[in-house]
RNA sequence: GCCGGGAUGAUGGAAUGGUAGACAUACAGGACUUAAAAUCCUGAGAGGAAUUAAACCCUCGUGAGAGUUCGAGUCUCUCUCCCGGCACCA
């Protein structure tokens, strides 16, 4: 008999798969297909992570399942190999980042193929590859092109520690830098932007019908804010200005009693011009802004103040409003300029510090409460259950049932325009790094940007420059580039010296996957219009707005310019959860507790590795490691392998063994379906167990388990498979005729509780099935403590008698 | 503050409104062994009563409290705590 010897027969399998082209997919348009995708790793340096390998293992077992039942399947992989560790790893010690990428990606190549995954590695490409991202390039001038694209002067953040601008999605509640952890500044910066707000509403519209987990779906909603409100246009007093306010909670517009303009507002000098003051307001205002720019994001902060000395003459009778500069007003959002009013806490608190006058026309249904609310004690801002007093058309109504006909009156009598404002803003795209791919525009010797022309794609990132940062973008260091672009386009031109924030790169690569060594278009139409979109993605949560968004939008331009007809990328997405250290924290180097999935597979062998990771939890759960239980999925594989040794020549499979089979093939099917890939794992050791009571285990028995085995744990499967003189290649048949077993043990409760089990066939006729249970003993004994009442049957499940007492 | 998600043995976790704790780990006892490891078998939510002992038996038990139901870990309401996201967004 010999043993299970993971080292031997993982690496005679891996090479075999390698040598045979096993993944290798073809474009055969006859067959079904699936598109089962991974969010493809940035290869750092530190290797994989068995995070990395919990994702990677779900999306091999769904891929190879779908492969057994006979579908095309394309799971592919790649690199998002552009981005910040390696360029600061340049920084200090010189080692060009293309060769660190290199090296990381050679590392994570080697690291994965000992996990037996079935990855279809001739489409394999990097985003830092010219061949990929002349393509990039290639989209961005397209996007320029249609003016989706374009170069402004912006109020930024800039990251002092990066020395670069990040992108809002790219700055953390807190204020700090999502990759550096540096307190962000604001700075004015000429930048390029993407039009992404011109999506904003189908980007909301469009989550809808995905299969997404909702968190998801809300935290995008949230992140592009659609919020739909009014606008309230009105002169200024003795003035030639008119000033627009934005309102999203207008139902109590008949409360305003003041405006506040926010200290940055580029309206304000104009706002007050001819006042003698203006000067002196107008630092004022500078000093507020300036103290809110220094205040951390999350902290709260005291509202300040100064009375601009305007008035505007409200459009809707309530006289004449002084306009206030305030901090908490923000210029960016809707006008950036508010009706204010005692219907909201912030307006209120303002008021009374600068004992503003107030006036009440919204109050809560319950009498005992209005005291409070109308006597100005406390701010009273509902405005779903608040009952409005005015205008009189509405007094008496709660003001959330007449939200929309109050929009239909104040627009009729052109009080105020019903308008949809947005939190999203456009995506800042220009990085002042070096690692990134190199913004394909050149300027005229006016200043005037031009794309880069097709036939001068890729634009090489030049190799002959200082890594250092020092603000500005190293490839303004280049002789290289420089000269380049005086050689194409002639003397005075001049290059773009920023590279394209990585997250551009990322945007469309799964489009790339389904043709990804063409050299005439980004893909061919044939090929996306047969693979895309992705069925089935999977990747952390922390892509939740910035990358799937982005996704998003590409995807619904290349629509519009015509080159794919689907609106959505990923249709169903999945995240994996973080994969805590044993002792329950987050593992870092500096806890001295990370674990390395390379020393996991020699220990126990990848199809041990896989399977545990499967077997942790539910998928989408953060879980804690733990190498003592790795042990438990080895000794399965190991019984698993002994069993194999004894297998005796076909009997008959009896009944028992049978049902159960079935029973297990239905549960594992459903699973993977479903993603819940712990379960199946214990179904399959259910199952196991059986075999290992029984004296003889015939082949029909075993046969099956090993496929349904197969996907989990490629290796052993195949090794057994092999060793029996079959397959595993093929999905087992459910037959739900031979899962259902005749006799059936059913609980009997007294009164709901549970008190004795009889065992019955499966469709026995309820008042025999009462009458056996009532001559149970134990239920006798129960049912002559009171008297029986009420009994309820439910088939093969239970007996519930009700007593009467 | 707002929006999500969660809380089940010593641990990871399982459970279409139907016998809570599947499966696994750790633990304890036993077998094998000179011994240990490995392996195999058995036990086990907490408590109680009873017994030579075990089983059977009883009470309680899924963060806390109420409710709906013949029956609630699961549905509804209130609360506590934990995790994630957003946060002067008018």
């Amino acid at each position: 008999m010999n043993k299970y010897d993971h080292k031997k027969i993982e690496k005679k399998w891996q090479q075999k798969w390698a040598e045979a082209g096993s993944f290798k997919t073809a474009d055969d348009s006859t067959k079904e297909k699936q598109y089962i995708l991974d969010m493809f790793p940035y290869p750092s340096g530190a290797g994989l992570h068995v995070g990395h390998v919990e994702g990677y293992t779900a999306t091999d077992i769904y891929s190879r399942y779908k492969r057994a039942k006979g579908y095309n399947v394309l799971h592919p992989m790649g690199w998002d190999a552009f981005g910040l560790p390696a360029e600061n790893y340049a920084i200090k010690t010189g080692t060009p980042p293309q060769r660190t990428t290199d090296e990381s990606i050679a590392n994570f190549k080697k690291q994965i193929s000992h996990l037996g995954l079935s990855y279809d590695w001739s489409r394999e490409f990097g985003t830092h590859n010219p061949e990929y991202y002349k393509w990039t390039q290639w989209l961005f001038a397209k996007f320029f092109e249609k003016g989706l694209v374009y170069k402004k002067k912006a109020l930024v953040n800039w990251d002092p520690v990066d020395q670069t601008v990040l992108a809002n999605e790219q700055v953390l509640a807190d204020g700090t830098a999502e990759r550096s952890g540096a307190k962000v500044e604001k700075k004015e910066l000429e930048q390029w932007f993407f039009k992404i707000t011109d999506y904003a509403d189908e980007l909301v519209d469009g989550l809808e019908p995905l299969d997404w987990p909702e968190s998801t779906k809300i935290n995008q909603r949230n992140w592009i804010g659609r919020s739909e409100g009014l606008i309230f246009t009105s002169p200024v007093k003795n003035t030639a200005l008119t000033i627009d306010t934005f309102s999203a909670h207008f139902e109590a517009y008949c409360a305003d009693t003041f405006v506040v303009i926010a200290p940055d507002h580029p309206f304000l000098p104009t706002l007050l011009d001819g006042l003698p003051d203006k000067e002196k307001i107008l630092a004022q205002a500078k000093n507020i802004a300036d103290k809110r720019s220094l205040t951390e994001r999350g902290e709260v902060q005291e509202v300040e103040g100064i009375f601009t000395g305007r008035y505007t003459v409200d459009p809707v009778g309530n006289g004449e409003l002084p306009i206030w500069i305030a901090s908490y007003a923000l210029a960016e959002y809707g006008t950036g300029i508010v009706k204010c009013s005692a219907h909201d806490e912030r307006d209120f608190a303002f008021a009374k510090k600068y004992t503003i006058p107030l006036k009440v026309v919204l109050v809560p249904e319950d009498p005992a409460e209005q005291v409070a609310v109308k006597s100005f004690e406390r701010c009273y801002a509902d405005m779903k259950n608040g009952i409005l007093l005015e205008p009189p058309t509405f007094a008496g109504k709660k003001a959330g049932d007449v939200r929309s006909e109050i929009i239909a009156y104040v627009s009729e009598r052109e009080i105020a325009k019903a308008k949809t404002t947005y939190r999203l803003r456009d995506w800042l795209i220009s990085r002042q790094r070096y690692w990134g791919a190199p913004i394909p525009i050149v300027y005229d010797p006016e200043g005037k940007a031009h794309a880069v022309p097709e036939e001068h794609l890729p634009w090489l990132l030049p190799t002959d420059v200082e890594y250092l940062p020092k603000g500005t973008s190293p490839l303004g260091t280049s002789k290289e580039l420089f000269e380049r672009t005086e050689k194409i386009f002639g003397k005075g031109w001049k290059p773009e010296v920023d590279t394209m924030d990585t997250f551009a790169c990322s945007s469309w690569y799964f489009l790339r996957f389904a043709d990804p060594h063409n050299t005439k278009e980004f893909a061919s139409k044939k090929a996306m219009h047969y693979w895309l979109p992705v069925d089935l993605y999977l990747g952390g949560a922390e892509h939740t707005v910035l990358h799937l968004l982005y996704a998003r939008f590409f995807t619904k331009v290349l629509r519009d310019m015509g080159y794919i007809s689907f609106s959505e990328p990923f249709l169903k997405l999945r995240h994996q959860g973080i994969v805590l250290a044993e002792d329950s924290r987050k593992m870092s180097k500096r806890w001295g507790n990370v674990i390395n999935p390379d020393d996991m597979v020699e220990r126990f062998g990848a199809d041990s590795v896989r399977l545990y990771e499967m077997f942790m939890g539910p998928l989408e759960a953060m879980k804690p490691w733990n190498t003592n239980n790795i042990m438990g999925v080895r000794r399965f594989l190991e019984h698993i392998w002994a069993l194999a040794q004894t297998i005796k020549e076909d009997g008959g499979v009896e009944s028992a063994t049978e049902a159960l089979l079935y029973q297990t093939i239905e549960k594992v099917t459903k699973d993977i379906e479903a993603l819940k890939l712990n379960t199946a794992v214990s179904a399959l050791m259910i199952y196991s167990n059986h075999l290992r009571t029984l004296k003889v285990v015939p082949t029909l028995a075993y046969k099956p388990f090993l496929q349904l085995l197969a996907p989990f744990a490629p290796h052993i499967a195949c090794e057994l498979a092999e060793q029996l003189g079959f397959t595993v290649d093929t999905w087992p048949v459910f037959d739900p005729l031979k899962a259902a077993s005749s006799m059936v043990t059913i609980a009997v409760q007294i009164n709901g509780k549970a008190r004795a089990t009889i065992k019955i066939p499966v469709d026995m006729p309820e008042q025999e099935a009462l009458q056996q249970a009532r001559s149970n003993p134990a239920i006798a004994d129960w049912l002559t403590k009171g008297k029986e009442g009420k009994a309820v049957y439910v088939p093969g499940r239970i007996i519930n008698f009700v007593l009467n007492t």
